[in-house]
DNA sequence: GACAAATTTCTGAAATTTCAGAAAATAGGG
DNA sequence: CCCTATTTTCTGAAATTTCAGAAATTTGTC
């Protein structure tokens, strides 16, 4: 598959984006590619198209699968699957929310709570103090974006859209 | 400064979050022991407390004074620098809030931005309608982002611990 | 169940990031 | 204005991460 100059452009722009996010350079163009691309795509073709090895499209794939950010599909008569991105953004934002809820503060909660638990049986009371602050905080962020998961996304689309309205409003209670 | 075994464990563990967070593990360790102390400490006390190198010291707390996670202080006829770190949660959600924006937002409106035009220029219909999309994920993300920074951390408190409410309400309209 | 196509896992090399030590710069006090 | 205490910047070594190529595994077909 050939891209044009802007595709290309943005493909490598939004690779360099990834590597802010913590996602590896090579997994976010391909995931970039899928994005734009407006029909399912073949590990090889992904390939040649990156220029990346075989492997580490493989890999890549299977990472953006735990993201939900892509979608494998099996063609019938045809052993090889073919890969297309989640193209609505909401979606998109909710399912990295999601894991990055997952992979980020749940070792925080844990932590914390770990470790309020030992200051409180040492009975030090500032550490006891300053677990609890950040226990408030980690399980309203993660109330917060839990709640976003069980909701459709058009509902977590206006809420965002929102924001900064609803927050307006909250000023004045 | 001699910590205890969980306090040392909780500085141990904050570090390790860190990296999962994208903050090398020693500026982590370095702001959660900040964060447990009740007094402002001196790099050279951060040095011997943590087993870090001096320079790294140095270069960890200027990382953390951008995120305003902690904070420089003088006194008078002693020429040292004495730290303490942000106490208040939800400052501190706040502050990194806004710098996180600053760092990881900004760069892709922009890139999104100028593959928009190109896509326009070009008449790429596709690209054009996926860029429009991202444009509008983003924009709304940095709204409410920016909102954030507005108001008063009460406000920025209420809002995250009442989010999943407010979810709830949304999703009658 | 043997074969071929496709995919995944393993391994190490290349690139990047983190961090200690040395050297340089800065600031206060005499 | 020099001297000393403190901090910052520079440099390269160590650790980590990313990623290509090879080997192993899986999947489907005949």
């Amino acid at each position: 598959m050939q891209l044009s100059a802007t595709q290309e452009r943005f493909v490598r722009r939004w690779g360099e984006m990834g590597t802010r996010w913590g996602i590896p350079r090579s997994t976010a163009m391909l995931h970039g590619l899928l994005y734009i691309c407006d029909r399912a795509l073949t590990p090889e073709e992904i390939c040649d198209t990156l220029g990346l090895a075989r492997s580490n499209v493989s890999t890549s794939l299977r990472e953006l699968e735990d993201y939900r950010l892509v979608y494998r599909q099996s063609v019938p008569g045809d052993r090889r699957s073919y890969f297309t991105a989640e193209t609505d953004v909401w979606e998109m934002a909710r399912h990295i929310l999601e894991e990055r809820r997952r992979r980020e503060t749940e070792g925080a909660v844990s932590a914390v709570q770990e470790c309020l638990a030992s200051a409180k049986r040492e009975g030090d009371k500032l550490l006891t103090k300053r677990m609890k602050a950040l226990q408030e905080l980690l399980g309203a962020a993660d109330t917060v974006a839990a709640a976003a998961q069980n909701y459709p996304t058009s509902v977590f689309k206006r809420a965002a859209q929102m924001g900064s309205r609803m927050l307006a409003l909250l000023a004045k209670l």
